[in-house]
DNA sequence: AATGTGTGTTACCGGTCAGTAACGTCCCAA
DNA sequence: TTGGGACGTTACTGACCGGTAACACACATT
């Protein structure tokens, strides 16, 4: 079907992206971080086609509208985030306990190297027009999210497992937060140790 | 001086301000509303002023730019934020423990009326420009009333009063941007109780 | 050699937005 | 009565932004 990467000549890769890949697949790279750094509404489509290597007219032959790419963007995101469940079977395969005390210590260490809070979050936050697509693009990731931490601290033994798993998610989901309006100094610096001893008195009766 | 009421004529009022207050009240208590619905950069100037019943050069001649105007409204929002404190030693006069309920009810009563979350946290999520303003507002309103939080554990005498406050706050905080971002149906629906059993543990030894 | 697809380039449109200028009006205080 | 301060109105600027049109080019396939 026509897909001849893009390796030809030896691309003026203008900015950040090294190619190799697809002016598709570096517009929405760019697209995320630039989101990231400026929010999405911070950041022009012009801006975002220059930074892949690209421009505006092969953006818009891809998507339809700057909409659209959002929600591209936002899919790609909670797909890699999908990846730690994976990942923490294979760290850990057939323990459930374990996986669930990775799974705090990899969002703990995630808010600390990131304060720019959760690319989902703060979609939703900018996009509130009634109806945004984006909007259950956000909702559905993030539900998947806890269901499947749910799914996890009931595999780790844990009797009532949803209580737990939701005061895991509003624990992590807080402490990001915190970390972008406060900073560094905020709450959110014992956020392991409170998420470890919460999971030892679930995991006690 | 010279500060007359505008209740001279019968004010063709426009929009949902009913006024007796001067233009510029009304427009700080517009722009609040309208950055709440639309966010900071979902709305205009323009829009705000006519909202407020004024016009853009009166807005203009309060307030030097936009993002001053953004600042005065999150400089308004935490001081309002901060009367709960006082409120709280009304509703629960020198009863510390029951003004640590009273707060994790506030907090969890005003999630559930309102899905928009935290002005304060929509706006840093907004204004990521380095060196924006309105980024210490914030970060000054949110230490603050995260050292109130702390001081309240600590007088309600809980020995780990600082562990205590801050897992609240994440609680808190987690549960606000749940309910922003998957809905109603998030994890957010268990807070009170769980932020009640987090302070039943922290008050036994 | 011919064709078609994906891409790059330039230029443009219409709309919105922050911010300003100039002028007029109303009302209060002296 | 008069002056001044606060406010309203209209019109404008310059920038940016989302989106489109038209044309050119490079390349792979046939």
């Amino acid at each position: 079907m026509s897909s001849a990467p893009s390796k030809t000549i030896a691309d003026n890769s203008d900015k950040l992206v090294t190619t190799l890949e697809r002016p598709r697949e570096r517009i929405v790279k760019s697209a995320i971080e630039l989101f990231r750094q400026h929010g999405i509404k911070g950041i022009g489509v012009d801006a975002i086609a220059e930074a892949a290597g690209s421009n505006k007219m092969t953006l818009y032959r891809h998507f339809g509208c700057k909409d659209d790419l959002v929600c591209e963007c936002l899919k790609q995101v909670s797909s890699e985030k999908e990846r730690i469940w994976v990942d923490l079977e294979d760290a850990y395969p057939g323990e459930p306990a374990r996986q669930l005390r990775g799974w705090v210590d990899e969002a703990a260490q995630r808010i600390f190297n990131d304060l720019r809070g959760c690319d989902l979050v703060n979609a939703a936050v900018e996009l509130k027009e009634a109806g945004h697509p984006a909007q259950k693009v956000i909702m559905d990731a993030k539900k998947a999210h806890v269901q499947h931490l749910v799914e996890l601290c009931r595999r780790a033994g844990v009797q009532q497992y949803e209580q737990l798993a939701q005061a895991l998610v509003l624990l992590v989901e807080g402490a990001r937060v915190c970390g972008q309006s406060i900073g560094i100094e905020g709450p959110q610096q014992r956020l392991k140790q409170t998420c470890e001893a919460l999971i030892d008195a679930f995991s006690k009766h």
